[in-house]
DNA sequence: GACAGATAGTCTGTGCGCAGATCAAATAAC
DNA sequence: GTTATTTGATCTGCGCACAGACTATCTGTC
């Protein structure tokens, strides 16, 4: 078999068929475009994920450790650690030691990182809604949904 | 306005209903596949992106160099150059200076680097199927044409 | 043929993303 | 109550992803 022939399976019209490359190439864009609309907060992505989510955990008065942050934003503990150890160092929450579990580590928003937070919440939604409106909302969140995976 | 009231907008029903952190999500998820796919064959999935890439415009005896590689694989010329390099200390791919243009380096994939692209794309192939499985993919390429952008 | 601007490639530095290992504290088993 | 296992957090190390800077070369214009 040539190596032409082999080639002609997906790859037949060039890679560019690929739903995988399609997902992976509109991530990358769509994360370039976060990180133009979150640059002015001095915040990451990743970041304002992660502040956001121990904003809404901590909605109720019940602020999470580390682990329960990561399983709510869907990120590696490890990386979670990193993340939220720079918020720290940023001001924007605050850690203290579990008094019922001295491993853990319970993460509270600051004033300014709420205030941070409300101001990135504006302007990620502004960008997603201008990302994301060439095209059916609620048809792209019925096909993502089948495919995100359950939050681990 | 209290921060309860502000939180009520798309972080109403909790983060998840964002399309922006489902993307995210899905292709995270969609990544991990193709690394467990790929590390049989000792590649990542950016260097089998490159690499298939690097054959398929290579397929009529034009190999490109790593410019016209990385605007093909829709990657960053820093980073494309950076796993160009990889690639090559793994033998499967090889530079030589243009000899029309002593800056540009000519991008050849190796008799080695052929039969590891080959069975890369069988298990690539493989995993996409299975991954997208669930969904319509005619649908979903449709959607994420018009938000991937060109390839710039 | 000299010079301005564009182009090809690489370097530094920061920040994810994740595998594997470490360490201390909590919990379960006996 | 001591041991074994699990759990929360961090560390090392590798590989993208990208911004900004730098060198060397090529091209267009005079």
């Amino acid at each position: 078999m040539t190596e032409e022939q082999e080639l002609n399976t997906r790859f037949k019209g060039g890679p560019s068929e690929s739903p995988g490359l399609l997902l992976w190439r509109t991530t990358m864009r769509w994360q370039r475009v976060m990180t133009a609309a979150l640059a002015p907060l001095d915040l990451t992505h990743v970041q304002f994920v992660l502040l956001a989510s121990a904003m809404w955990l901590g909605r109720n008065g019940q602020p999470p450790n580390q682990v329960q942050l990561a399983a709510q934003a869907g990120t590696e503990v490890k990386m979670t650690s990193d993340v939220v150890a720079r918020l720290e160092a940023k001001g924007l929450i605050a850690r203290e030691t579990d008094p019922h579990d001295s491993r853990a580590k319970v993460i509270r928003v600051t004033a300014s990182g709420a205030a941070a937070a409300q101001r990135a919440i504006m302007a990620v939604e502004a960008a997603d809604a201008e990302f994301f409106e060439p095209v059916d909302e609620t048809q792209l969140v019925e096909l993502l949904r089948q495919l995100a995976g359950e939050i681990r």
